[in-house]
DNA sequence: CATGAATGAGAATTCATTCAT
DNA sequence: GATGAATGAATTCTCATTCAT
């Protein structure tokens, strides 16, 4: 009975198990620099095998970055329909930010490094797509705060936001889970960092 | 005589002329997806003529790297040695950062991108030595600002280190020299941000 | 015991339907050009599951050729023996391949197409043989019609023979069974005008 | 001297050279079957090698194909603004054909077997539309000569058509230039069996 | 200094085939 | 009988690099 489960369970299973492998591969080495091969290598088998499974190494790159966007935005529509005000948007969503970079590190990696060149081809349109979402949420919380004078009314938006977004993301570069900070925590120190400056307020 | 200085002169000048090409088209493409085909191109030459020039494709990042480095620490060691306070020693810092990218604009980029794997290779070790140094000169700060009271004691300070290191750092990859922020205007307005915080102080 | 029967008569139909939908794939697309996939796609199976019923896809050339060829030699015996003149003999066997054509399309075309390369495996070697005997058939019975005083005593015989062997088979690459013309009526037409020629005479 | 036109005149040679080669090779093995290597093999070189000069296996066809078409339509306009009554069309015709034959034996193989396959790519679009042009040539000569009462009344136009250009066009498929017979030679004799047919007339 | 031509070591991908289930 | 998963050899193509001219 339970064999029956887990063969039903793992007719996706196998495809996700591969994705998770080349997904750390490709944030490892780059894209590019990623051999098919090598992928195979850390999978157990050889290069020609995966094919049975994808129909090319931009498919498995592209269904990467389309499951994390996906989940992505999920937990984005969450919090930016739930009516919050400005700056507990912000924190909300520095805060998810950080919970899918925990969950999905390689997937954030990758679209950090490699989104820029992959959305030049029309199959990852959908990158764009994300991308104007993204500085729309960011930049109009940001600007809906300036003027609910949450946020301070001397700051350029645009530098903020870039500001914001590359302070989160980045983050995917050197962040291991499982380590000392849970991404809640994280998040904690980043949003004290960003709302209320590191300097000393001398009051 | 003259054609003899012009000669003399002009050897280094083409040297630099392709470097610079070159850092372009890795800054835009990435250093792996750069082919020497492509960067002989747009310098308009054939492929193999580059190599009267330089020994391979990685010389040529190598020297546009170290070239750079070189004079970032320049920059970032009078700034250390000038004995300021740590406050303005940051601010100092972010200040040469921002000149830099702006003056170096490809190079940075490449730094972000490539110098994880490149510093791999033995011959790319001043990558990770800079990237020591790096963390010293601006850990350094930090800690010396917590203990002198100019930065708040409740700061994890490694993450503060990597926020700030990022924050100025990943500004490269959208930065446009010639557009309508100085290098400086810009350092003002991220400092502000991180010092200060982007939050409106509650009086 | 209807059962048995059936499954016995089964098994043998099942081969050729398979067989039948390779062909059509073969000369739809060319011997190595088909995959084994994409007969299998077009049989409603995977690609694994021909292997059980044959052995490799050259042995599944092989059946669909040696098939047509122990067809077409038994209809060309036949005329060869009935002791026809020259011209009659001509007329019936053109008319025989013509029937073939109607019968075994995809097996014809794949014979136009593929028999030479395939010829050079010893497998093939009835291909070869084949060829030797169907010369033997034309050019003979063109000899005899010269000798005879049936056919013209001008012609170089052996251009008339690959002449009429081209124009005969070519055709299995346009005919489509079920047209508006019979196979008997296209041969009828074929044999007047290599019979009589296109032009008019002057008479 | 010598050298200086040598040097001036190899600039297209060489990709000639190769051009040749490469269609001798596809005309006897199938485009698909012959893989690069062997074509480069042929050549005296490594595969590789051979993409200084071509694009991809499919532009080296393509140059075969489109430059024997070229050449083969500037015979064949010649002939069909000439003015000639419709037998002496067909006749040039077939003589323009195997003159073409003989010229470019490798790229006319080539054309017989790949072209169906080959057409079903935009890039080959010229393969379609030199058919539609190649019919409307024999089909509207057919048809003016039985107008004309120079061909059979009786004769089914579209299969007269079939029969002609098959008939002249498998011969490359056999056809080795040097040998006993010259084009002309060739031409005539088919000339002579396709209008006047091979039996022997009843005075 | 630069070109044209080639090398050779991969790279991604395809495909006939095998085999345990 | 058929499936799913894998193998391994071959194929097209890319690219850094070399070198005679």
């Amino acid at each position: 009975m339970k064999k029956t489960q887990v063969a039903a369970a793992s007719v996706p299973d196998r495809r996700r198990e591969l994705l998770d492998t080349a997904a750390e591969v490709f944030a490892a080495h780059g894209y590019n620099a990623t051999t098919v091969r090598r992928i195979a290598d850390t999978a157990g088998m050889l290069a020609g095998s995966l094919y049975y499974h994808f129909d090319s190494k931009e498919s498995m790159v592209d269904e990467i970055l389309s499951t994390f966007l996906d989940e992505l935005w999920q937990g984005y529509d969450a919090v930016l329909g739930a009516g919050l005000g400005p700056r507990e948007t912000i924190e909300a969503l520095v805060t998810e930010s950080f919970r899918e970079i925990d969950r999905h590190r390689a997937a954030v990696a990758i679209y950090q490094k490699e989104s820029r060149h992959l959305a030049a081809q029309p199959r990852f349109a959908y990158l764009t797509e994300s991308q104007r979402k993204f500085e729309q949420a960011w930049l109009g919380t940001l600007q809906r705060g300036v003027a609910e004078k949450a946020f301070r009314a001397d700051l350029d938006v645009r530098l903020a936001y870039r500001f914001l977004r590359d302070t989160v993301w980045v983050a995917a570069s050197w962040y291991r889970p499982g380590g000392q900070h849970s991404p809640e925590e994280i998040a904690r120190q980043y949003l004290s960092m960003v709302l209320d400056g590191i300097a000393v307020r001398d009051t």
